[in-house]
RNA sequence: GGGCGCGUAGCUCAGUGGGAGAGCACUACGUUGACAUCGUAGGGGUCGCUGGUUCAAUCCCAGCCGCGCCCA
C-alpha cells in the first residue's frame, strides 16, 4: 500500500544509484537505431550548480529520456571544463589563506600539480549535483577539458591553425588585467557605466606664448604617454594649426598637431590627445599618423621608466591625482566636469582592465567565421527561437581577432619553442620542435617553451568532437557528429557557440549540431537577475530538498516559454510538488480499487463510453507532448500533461468510474479497472521525461501488486500517439456528462443549496439523444452532481431552480426553499450575458462585407454560435417567466 | 549611438487575425473514505497608448510612452 505522500528525499538517491548501475544511461548500442547526442555544456570544474545550470540540464535531461524511450540510440555526453583563470584565481585565494605562499615562489610545476590536486578533491561537486536533479548523461563517458585525449586535440588543432596561417603572433593592444597579470578576450571585459570626470587641459602651443589648444579627457594620467593631439581636418577652428607643435605639459616632449577624422568637432574642444598605447582608438590613429608608442605603465599599472622620474612607480589612481594637482598647479587645467562613462572591468577580477602593448597570440577568427556564417544561412544549424540568428550573424560579421594566449600556468601550455634568437618552432611535442630547430638552425638548438597558456574557451569550442574521441577516427565521432541539439543560454552564443561553429566546420567538415536552442535567463521573482552581490540567488539544491528534484524540473520546464526569461518565484515548485502528490493519490486510488494491469489488455477493446473517452484522451495528451517536445516548446508539452493527469484523469475521469468500481456489473468494473491502470501507465511514461523520480517509483510500486516490469521506466517505449483510439462520439458524450454535473454544481452553489442535499432533478425538452445519454449515465450524474433522481418533465413546476443544458432545462424544484428575488436576479444576469454575445455576432452577420468577404467556415461559424446562443436565451427566458408565475 | 526583446487578471506568465487563458493569491462552501500538498463554486482584465491595414486587430504595420538586455 502506498504511503499519503511521496518521500523524494528517500527515492532521488536510490533510483539514481539505480538507474546509473542499470547502464540506462549509456547508449544501447544497438545495431540500426538512430543515433540521438546532446553534449553538455561544460560547468566549470570550479563551480557549483546554480538555477542556470538547473534549467539548462533540466531542459537536456527531458529531451534524452523522451529520446531514450522513442528507441533512440542516445548519447549524452557530459563532462566540465578547466576554467582557466577561475581555478588558477581559487587555488590561489587557498595558498594565501594557508600559508601565505604564492604560486611564483612554488613554481611552475608544483603549483599545477596543486592545481590537480584540489581539481581532484573537489571537481566532483557540480556533476554530484547534476546527479542530484536527475540528469542522465552517461558518466562513464565524463570528459575535461585538460584531460589526456582534449589536450592532444588542442594541440593539434594549436599546430595545423598555425601552419594554415590561421593563428599567428602579433603585438598590439589587448585588454590587459593588471591584477590577474593576464590578458583577457574582449568578452571577458564587462564595461560599466561609472560617474567619473572630463579634465579639460591647456596643452601649450610650442612656440607661441599664451597660446594652447584645450583637449579633455577621462585618464589624464595618460597624458605622460601622449604622442600627438589630433583634429578633424574639416574644423575650421583648427586647420591652422595642423603640423603645429605642442609642449606637451610635465614633460620635455614636443607631438605634432595631426589631422584626423577620429577627433569629433562636436565633442569637447573638437581637440583629442592621442596615446596609442594605450586606447583602442587611438592605437589606430597611431597607426595612421605613425606615431611613437609610449607605453607608460607596467603589468600591475604602475607608472613605468618612460615618464618623468617623480611619477615613476605610483600606481595609476594616484598617478591621476598627481597628475591633476600638478596641472592645476601650472594653470594648464581648463575645468572639471562630471561625466558618466563606461569603463572596462574584467569579468573575474572585478578591476579597471588597461589596454596595453604587448606580444600574444592570436586566431583569426574573421577567416573562421566565414563559413560558421554560412552554415547558418543556408540552415545547416537552426537557432530556436530563430530571432537568436541576428545575435550571432552581428557577432560574427564583426568578429576581431581572437587573443588565445593567457599569462597563466593553469590550461593548455601553447605548443611552441623558440630557439636563442627568438625564431619560433610550433609543433605538437617537444621532440617535433627540436627536429624543426635542427633543420633551421643546421644543428641541434636549445629551445624554450612559450611560458603561456590558451583561453580555456580553446579547448572547449572543440567538445563537440574533442569528447568523441577526436583526432582518433573512433566509433562515436563517426555514430554522433554531428551532434543533435545544443542547449544553451544566449550569454555564450560567442564565448561557446560561435567558436564550436568555427572549429567543428574547419576541423570536421560539417557543422556540430543541426538545432541550437537557445534557453531563458532563470530571474528572481521579481525579475532581478540572481546575484550574490544582490542576494537574491535561489539555490536550486536547496529547492530539491525543500520540494524535491521532480518539482523544481517542472517548473522550469512549465515555465521555459520561448523567448522570454523565467522569473522563478518558490510557489510555483510547491505548487508543481503539489502536482506530484496528486498524482501519487491517483495511484493509491487505482490501488484500493484493484485496479491491475493485466498484461493482454487492449485498450481498443473498452466498451464503456467512460473508457473509449480517457482511452481517447489519452491518445491526444500525448500528441500534444511530442508536438512541444519536438518544437522545444516545453511549456506547452508540461501544460499537456499537467492538464491531462490533474483536470481530466483525477478531476473528471476517476470520479467517474466510482459508481461503476462500487456497482455490480462485473464486465464493466473488469474493464475499467484495467482501463484506469493502463492509463496511469501510460501517465507515467509520458511525464517521466518531465518527473523522472516520481514516476519510475511509482512504476516500481504498481509493479509490486501486478506483475514484474520487464524494464525500469527509464527504458521503456514512448507511447506513442494512436490514432484508431481517438473516438469522437465518446468524447462528445463524456463532454456533455461534465458540463450537466457543471451545471448543476453551479446552480447549487449560487443558490446556496446545502453541498451535501441530495435534490431530485426535473429535465425537460430533452431530444431523445439526451434521454438516452441521462439513462446511461444516470449513476455518475446522481453521484457526482449529488441529485436524489432524476426524471423527465414536459411541465415544468413552479419554484424551480433552473438551467440551460444545450436543447433541454434542468430544473430542480425546491418551491418555497429558495429566494425568489435571488434567482430573478441570476438568470437575469445569465440572459444579459448572452444577449451581449447575440449582440456581438448579430453585428458581423449584419455587416454585408463581412458575409461577402470572410470565408464561408467563419460566417457558418457564427451563425450557428447565434443559432445555439439564441436557443439558450429562449430557454433562459422560459425559466424567468416561470419564476415569474411563482410568485 | 546601433541592435534585440518585453508591456495580457492582484502577482508570475501562456496564447491567438474571427468565442480572453493557466498557476499562485483572493472569496464562499466543504459533502461522495485517492488526495486539506485536497475538493466544489466564484470574483477579477478598455490584452501599455495613438493611428493604419483588414469584412474583422489583443494578435499584422507605423509612431509614441514605459521597462529590460546586448553591442559600441
Amino acid at each position: 500500500m502506498l504511503n499519503k505522500t511521496f518521500q523524494p528525499q528517500e527515492v532521488e538517491p536510490r533510483l539514481y544509484k539505480e538507474w546509473e548501475e542499470s547502464g540506462a544511461f549509456a547508449p544501447t548500442d544497438k545495431p540500426g537505431n538512430d543515433a540521438y547526442c546532446i553534449v553538455i555544456p561544460p560547468p566549470n570544474v570550479t563551480g557549483s550548480l546554480h538555477m542556470g545550470h538547473a534549467l539548462n540540464n533540466t531542459l537536456q535531461d527531458t529531451l534524452v529520456r523522451f529520446q531514450r524511450m522513442q528507441g533512440k540510440d542516445v548519447l549524452w555526453q557530459c563532462g566540465t571544463d578547466h576554467a582557466g583563470i577561475a581555478t588558477q584565481m581559487v587555488v590561489e585565494r587557498q595558498l594565501q589563506a594557508e600559508n601565505q605562499t604564492d604560486r611564483r615562489t612554488m613554481g611552475r610545476e608544483a603549483f599545477v600539480k596543486r592545481v590537480w590536486q584540489w581539481k581532484e578533491e573537489s571537481g566532483g561537486t557540480i556533476t554530484g549535483q547534476l546527479r542530484r536533479l536527475g540528469a542522465s548523461c552517461d558518466w562513464s563517458r565524463e570528459r575535461f577539458t585538460m584531460d589526456e585525449g582534449l589536450s592532444k586535440a588542442v594541440l593539434k588543432v594549436f599546430v595545423q591553425l598555425y601552419k594554415e596561417g590561421l593563428i599567428y603572433k602579433d603585438k598590439r593592444l589587448v585588454n590587459w588585467d593588471p591584477k590577474l597579470l593576464t590578458a583577457i578576450s574582449d568578452l571577458e571585459v564587462e564595461n560599466k557605466e561609472v560617474q567619473g570626470h572630463m579634465w579639460h587641459i591647456r596643452y601649450p602651443l610650442a612656440g607661441r606664448e599664451g597660446e594652447f589648444v584645450t583637449v579633455a579627457t577621462t585618464r589624464p594620467e595618460t597624458l605622460l604617454g601622449d604622442t600627438a593631439v589630433a583634429v578633424h581636418p574639416e574644423d575650421d577652428r583648427y586647420k591652422n594649426l595642423i603640423g603645429e607643435k605642442i609642449a606637451l605639459p610635465l614633460t620635455d616632449r614636443l607631438i605634432p598637431i595631426v589631422a584626423d577624422e577620429h577627433a569629433d568637432p562636436e565633442q569637447g574642444s573638437g581637440a583629442v590627445k592621442i596615446t596609442p598605447a594605450h586606447d583602442f582608438n587611438d592605437f589606430e590613429v597611431g597607426r595612421r599618423h605613425h606615431l611613437e608608442m609610449i607605453n607608460v605603465l607596467d603589468e600591475t599599472a604602475h607608472l613605468n621608466e618612460n615618464v618623468p622620474l617623480k611619477y615613476q612607480g605610483m600606481e595609476r589612481f594616484e598617478a591621476r591625482a598627481r597628475i591633476v594637482d600638478d596641472l592645476k598647479d601650472l594653470g594648464l587645467l581648463e575645468k572639471v566636469d562630471d561625466h558618466t562613462l563606461q569603463v572596462p572591468y574584467g569579468d573575474r577580477s572585478n578591476v579597471v582592465i588597461e589596454p596595453w602593448l604587448t606580444e600574444q597570440w592570436y586566431v583569426n577568427a574573421a577567416e573562421l567565421a566565414k563559413p560558421a556564417i554560412k552554415a547558418v544561412e543556408e540552415g545547416e544549424t537552426v537557432f530556436v527561437p530563430k530571432t537568436w540568428e541576428k545575435t550571432y550573424y552581428e557577432w560574427m560579421r564583426n568578429i576581431q581577432p581572437w587573443c588565445i594566449s593567457r599569462q597563466l600556468w593553469w590550461g593548455h601550455q601553447i605548443p611552441a619553442w623558440y630557439g636563442e634568437d627568438g625564431e619560433v618552432f610550433v609543433a605538437e611535442s617537444e621532440e617535433e620542435a627540436q627536429e624543426a630547430a635542427k633543420a633551421h638552425y643546421g644543428r641541434t638548438a636549445a629551445l624554450t617553451r612559450d611560458e603561456d597558456v590558451l583561453d580555456t574557451w580553446f579547448s572547449s569550442g572543440l567538445w563537440p568532437f574533442s569528447t568523441l574521441g577526436w583526432p582518433d577516427e573512433t566509433p562515436e565521432l563517426k555514430k554522433y557528429y554531428k551532434t543533435d541539439v545544443l542547449v544553451t543560454a544566449f550569454d555564450i552564443i560567442f564565448f561557446w557557440v560561435a567558436r564550436m561553429m568555427m572549429f567543428g566546420l574547419h576541423f570536421m567538415k560539417e557543422v556540430p549540431f543541426h538545432t541550437v536552442y537557445i534557453h531563458a535567463l532563470v530571474r528572481d521573482e521579481h525579475g532581478q537577475k540572481m546575484s550574490k552581490s544582490k542576494g537574491n540567488i535561489v539555490d536550486p539544491l536547496e529547492l530539491i530538498d525543500e520540494y524535491g528534484a521532480d518539482a523544481l524540473r517542472f517548473t522550469l520546464m512549465a515555465m521555459a516559454a520561448q523567448g522570454r526569461d523565467i522569473q522563478l518565484a518558490t510557489s510555483r515548485v510547491e505548487g508543481y510538488r503539489n502536482f506530484g502528490t496528486k498524482l501519487w493519490n491517483a495511484a493509491r486510488f487505482c490501488e484500493m480499487n484493484e485496479c491491475f494491469l493485466s498484461p493482454d489488455f487492449d485498450p481498443s477493446t473498452a466498451r464503456q463510453t467512460v473508457n473509449r473517452w480517457i482511452i481517447s484522451e489519452v491518445q491526444k495528451t500525448s500528441a500534444a507532448i511530442k508536438d512541444g517536445l519536438d518544437g522545444y516548446r516545453f511549456n506547452d508539452a508540461a501544460g499537456a500533461i499537467y492538464s491531462f493527469v490533474w483536470h481530466i484523469f483525477c478531476d473528471w475521469h476517476l470520479e467517474l468510474i466510482k459508481p461503476i468500481l462500487n456497482g455490480s456489473d462485473q464486465d464493466a468494473i473488469q474493464e475499467t479497472r484495467q482501463t484506469a491502470a493502463w492509463v496511469l501507465d501510460e501517465i507515467l511514461k509520458l511525464l517521466h521525461p518531465f518527473m523522472p523520480f516520481i514516476t519510475e517509483e511509482l512504476w516500481q510500486r504498481i509493479a509490486d501488486n501486478n506483475l514484474p516490469r520487464e524494464a525500469l521506466l527509464i527504458k521503456t517505449s514512448w507511447p506513442v500517439a494512436r490514432a484508431e483510439l481517438i473516438d469522437e462520439v465518446a468524447a462528445g458524450e463524456m463532454d456533455w456528462v461534465i458540463r450537466f454535473v457543471s451545471e448543476i454544481r453551479s446552480i447549487r452553489a449560487e443558490m446556496n443549496i446545502q453541498a451535501g442535499a441530495r435534490l431530485p432533478l426535473l429535465i425537460s425538452g430533452a431530444s431523445a439523444e439526451t434521454l438516452r445519454r441521462v439513462d446511461a449515465h444516470s449513476d455518475r450524474l446522481k453521484q457526482l452532481a449529488r441529485l436524489e433522481s432524476i426524471k423527465q418533465a414536459s411541465d415544468l413546476p413552479e419554484g424551480c431552480v433552473q438551467t440551460v443544458l444545450d436543447e433541454s432545462t434542468l430544473a430542480i424544484p425546491l418551491a418555497g426553499v429558495i429566494d425568489v428575488a435571488q434567482e430573478t436576479a441570476r438568470l437575469g444576469k445569465e440572459i444579459a450575458k448572452i444577449d451581449g454575445e447575440i449582440a456581438k455576432i448579430d453585428g458581423k452577420l449584419s455587416n454585408a462585407k463581412f458575409i461577402e468577404r470572410a470565408p464561408e467556415a467563419v460566417v457558418e461559424e457564427q451563425k450557428t454560435r447565434r443559432s445555439d446562443a439564441l436557443q439558450t436565451r429562449e430557454k433562459l427566458q422560459e425559466a424567468l417567466d416561470r419564476l415569474g408565475h411563482a410568485r
